[in-house]
DNA sequence: TCAAAAGTGTTGGGGGTACACCCATGC
DNA sequence: GCATGGGTGTACCCCCAACACTTTTGA
C-alpha cells in the first residue's frame, strides 16, 4: 500500500450496492409512530423492516427517496426527507456488501395511502416500543429518534406532523412524546404564542380530528414567518 | 416494476465503489483550517481535494476512517470522528458510480504527522476562505461547517481543537471562529465558568507564544466531568 | 511610550419555571 | 355529577447582554 492518501490511490472497488430506506415518522394525536412494511424475502422473510430498496446505481439518492415517499404518500415535496447516514454493516447478502443510506421524514399519516399500502404488511407502530427489525434497521430507527429529538428542539418541526388545523393540546402532547418529559401547560403556550408561529384560526374543534378535544381552540402554522425566520437565522429552542 | 416497497423488491445492483473522506478541523490558535490533500491523477491531478481513499467492498466505514486517521495523527481514538453523510453525486468516474461516505473530526493540529504528509502536498487552508476543492468536496465542507456550527453551540467540542494547555482569549478565538461572531470577554468567561469544565491549571503561559503579550492563566479541559455530564443529560448551550 | 492582550463587576430586562383554580363537554 | 381536557396570571430567579477601565508586557 502506498504512502499517500490521495484520490483515488487505490483503486475503486465496484462491488457495493446501494440500498435506501425511509424512517417515517407519524403522530396520531397520542403517540408518535414509525411506518414499518413486512419483509417478502429470506433471510428475513415476515419479519418487520423500514420501507426500503435499492437503487441502480446511477441513481441519485435524494430523488429516489422522494421518488418512494410519493408512492406512499401520493405527493412529492422537496423539502421534507433529510439523509441520516451510510449505514454500512456488512451484510450476508449473498451477492456481496449492500450499504444502506437512511433517510428520515416527519409526516402526516392521513396522507399515508394506507389502502394501497397495507396489504403488503404496511403498518404503523408505536415509537416508543417499537419491535424488533431486521437487517441494520433498529440501528436506523435509534439513529433517527436522536436526531428527532434534536431537531424538536430547535426547529417547529411538530407542524409537520400535525394537520392543518390542530390544538394546542396536540401540540403539546406532541413535543411530550418527542422529548420524553412533560410540560407546563401554561409555560408551554406562553412560549408557542411567544413564537408568533402560530396562527389562531377563530374557529374551535368539533372533536373529530384525531387526540383532539371538542371545543378546544384551532390553530395553523404561520410557515410564511417560518421562511423568514429561516432566512434571517432563526432561534427556535425548546 | 412491482407494487411493493419491501425489501428488497428489486435485485440488488453490484455496480458501486465507496471512497471515504475526512473533514479534519483544526485550529492554530488564531483561525479554524482544515487539512486537504493534492490529487495526483486524473481528472482532477494537482488539485486539492479532502483526504480521500476507496475501501474495499469488506471494509466498515468507521474503521476505515480511524485507520486513515492514525495515519495522520499517529493514535487512534474511537470517539473523534463522527459519519457526515453519503455523498452521492454521479461522477465521471470512468469505471462507475462512486459514493463517498464523508467523515469529520476535530483535532489538534499539533498531532498531525506533517514532516509525514506535506511532501505529498498535504497542508491546512483557512476555514474562512477555502480554495476550491475537487469532486463535490466543497459540498461536504460546507456539510461539515454547518455540522460544527450545530456541535459547537450544545457541546463543550473546543476542547478537542486546543492543546491540552491553553488561554481563555485562545478558546474565545476559536468559538468566534466558528460561530462567525464576537462576544464580550467578560461574558464569554462568566459563562465559561459556570460550566465548571474548566480546570485552573494554576500556571501562566509564558506570553511569548501566539503574540500574547501578557502572561495569561492557563486551563484545562475537565474530561471526567464532561463524560458524566453526557449521562445525566448535559446541557451545554452557546 | 505605545500597542496589544489580560483581567475584572454591576445593572437591568427578559425569559424560564413553579404553581391552582374555574370552565366546558361527554358520558 | 364526574371525569377529562381547555383555558388563564403571577411571582421569583437566573441568565444574558451591555458596558469601561486598569494592568502587564514586548517592542
Amino acid at each position: 500500500m502506498t504512502d499517500s492518501l490521495q484520490y483515488p490511490q487505490e483503486e475503486p472497488d465496484f462491488n457495493v450496492a446501494i440500498s435506501l430506506s425511509l424512517v417515517l415518522i407519524g403522530f396520531d394525536g397520542q403517540q408518535l409512530q414509525i411506518l414499518v412494511a413486512k419483509s417478502a424475502r429470506k433471510p428475513f422473510e415476515g419479519a418487520l423492516m423500514l420501507p426500503s430498496r435499492y437503487i441502480h446505481h446511477t441513481a441519485e439518492f435524494m430523488l429516489s427517496a422522494r421518488k418512494m415517499f410519493e408512492q406512499l404518500f401520493g405527493y412529492d415535496d422537496p423539502e421534507i426527507i433529510e439523509q441520516l447516514q451510510a449505514f454500512g454493516k456488512v451484510y450476508r447478502h449473498p451477492g456481496g456488501r449492500v450499504v444502506n443510506v437512511a433517510h428520515y421524514a416527519l409526516v402526516r399519516k392521513e396522507d399515508f395511502q394506507a389502502e394501497r399500502w397495507e396489504k403488503y404488511g404496511m403498518q404503523w407502530v408505536p415509537y416508543l416500543q417499537m419491535p424488533d427489525l431486521a437487517y441494520d434497521h433498529n440501528d436506523i430507527v435509534q439513529y433517527a429518534k436522536e436526531r428527532l429529538k434534536r431537531r424538536v428542539k430547535r426547529r417547529p418541526v411538530g407542524f409537520n406532523l400535525l394537520p392543518e388545523e390542530f390544538t394546542l393540546g396536540q401540540l403539546q402532547t406532541l413535543y411530550e412524546a418527542a422529548l420524553g418529559k412533560s410540560f407546563d401547560k401554561r409555560n408551554f403556550r406562553k412560549k408557542l404564542f411567544k413564537t408568533t408561529l402560530l396562527i389562531d384560526l377563530e374557529k374551535k374543534s368539533d372533536g373529530s380530528g384525531r387526540g383532539q378535544h371538542k371545543g378546544s381552540q384551532l390553530f395553523g402554522f404561520n410557515r410564511e414567518k417560518y421562511e423568514k425566520m429561516k432566512l434571517t437565522g432563526y432561534d427556535f429552542l425548546f
